[in-house]
DNA sequence: GCATCATTTTGCGTATACATTAATTTATCC
DNA sequence: GGATAAATTAATGTATACGCAAAATGATGC
């Protein structure tokens, strides 16, 4: 583990970690409704950087914020997830496309290797949590390597509700080992630098985790989480 | 014109309103630096709701919170612009396809017929700005019909710094005749109902439209505006 | 007993006050 | 004269105070 200066963050930077932790914890479940002043004293902090905190938060799309009946956080319907899923294939496909187009040397697509391998490992264990961590990680470096930061941030955004959504699924799913044939060719199409393959193969990767997704949604009657 | 009730807004969302337009008319120019009081003070508020605003205009991309250095207007340069085009290209390619999908009738295609028709007569006028106009709210209405809100939400912040660009660009380009050749062709595919074919068509329009627009900045030593 | 109106409470939006820390200026030392 | 350090200023981040409007509660009339 590195030495790190504890880097001081501002109150306000503390509640948007806080209040995004405990959505994701389901700590602040989905469709619960939360006052300010309850939010401000939970984090002991004054109603100010909450304010800050929840109008941020309400821009990326986890919760709403409903003057007077405190905000809400967002529930995620089948099809909310279909939306968040379609934005991923195309942008991710994007991303696939122009990295393939960059020339990477192998050194530079480390990162991406070391993830690919990271789930890889977590497979052969059946650890779902690695895996999940690792899926997360060979996505954002995905699109790290396009090098749109418009791409980025948007997929950044979008992901954060996947990972809601998985923590609820990653259970009640097979083992996710196609998913990581598809990494593998991904990997290897952007190596040698072809554009459209890698651009097809994300495409083809994203449909299908979008319709398995979808398809246990449903036949869990997890319309809404 | 429709009998509203003046919608009393807050003072939040007038902050937000106003330093937008600020941004678009340029007298919050590109690049420059704003201090919070500075702006409360234009405005006649207090910095609460500037904080507020300038924080989610930060996250919508168009200014930048640079502590104790005020917040400064996003300069878009060809790369930024580059990045736009590709997220927008993207999108909206899916959101043909899904209109197309969706079996609209003539009727519930009549908005985006309307906008094309708008165009035609602007070019015929070579009236720009209300050219400008019509091919805003065609797009605007496209992505409407594809159905996926959060393809809506980002496409228009993408819009926005499109409209910014195109602010300084609309008079040193020529008239977009062939653009409107495209949007003719793309609303018969969605009428139709050919999803692939929509999604081609506009594709490639929004391919052309980003060539030609980098190649203009790039000719005319726009790097940054 | 129910509806309507008055009253009270609650939560939010905004302003303001205050503390903190970065930037700037000034003074001092070599 | 230049550099360094102290002092001052300035801008932000946060807390608090306040007024208003919506919701909830209670009272009154029928």
């Amino acid at each position: 583990m590195t030495i790190e200066a504890a880097k001081q963050k501002s109150t306000t930077t503390h509640a948007v970690d806080s209040i995004r932790s405990l959505i994701f914890s389901g700590e602040l479940a989905a469709g619960t409704d939360h006052l300010e002043s309850e939010l401000a004293e939970r984090l002991g902090i004054s109603r100010t950087p909450v304010r800050e905190a929840t109008l941020m938060l309400a821009q990326q799309g986890l919760l709403e914020v409903r003057p007077r009946k405190g905000v809400r956080i967002c529930a995620l319907s089948v099809k909310d997830m279909e939306e968040v899923y379609a934005v991923l294939t195309e942008l991710e496909s994007l991303a696939a496309e122009d990295a393939a187009r960059m020339g990477y040397s192998t050194r530079e697509l480390a990162s991406l290797k070391s993830a690919i391998d990271s789930m890889d490992r977590a497979i052969a264990e059946q650890n779902l949590e690695d895996w999940a961590t690792a899926d997360d990680q060979f996505h954002h470096e995905l699109v790290r390597l396009g090098g749109n930061s418009r791409v980025q941030a948007i997929v950044t955004m979008m992901s954060d509700q996947v990972r809601r959504a998985r923590s609820i699924t990653l259970h009640i799913r097979p083992l996710p080992v196609k998913s990581n044939e598809d990494h593998r060719e991904l990997y290897e199409a952007i190596k040698r630098g072809d554009p459209l393959a890698a651009r097809e193969i994300h495409r083809r990767h994203r449909s299908q985790a979008r319709e398995l997704l979808v398809g246990i949604l449903h036949r869990h009657r997890l319309s809404f989480l």
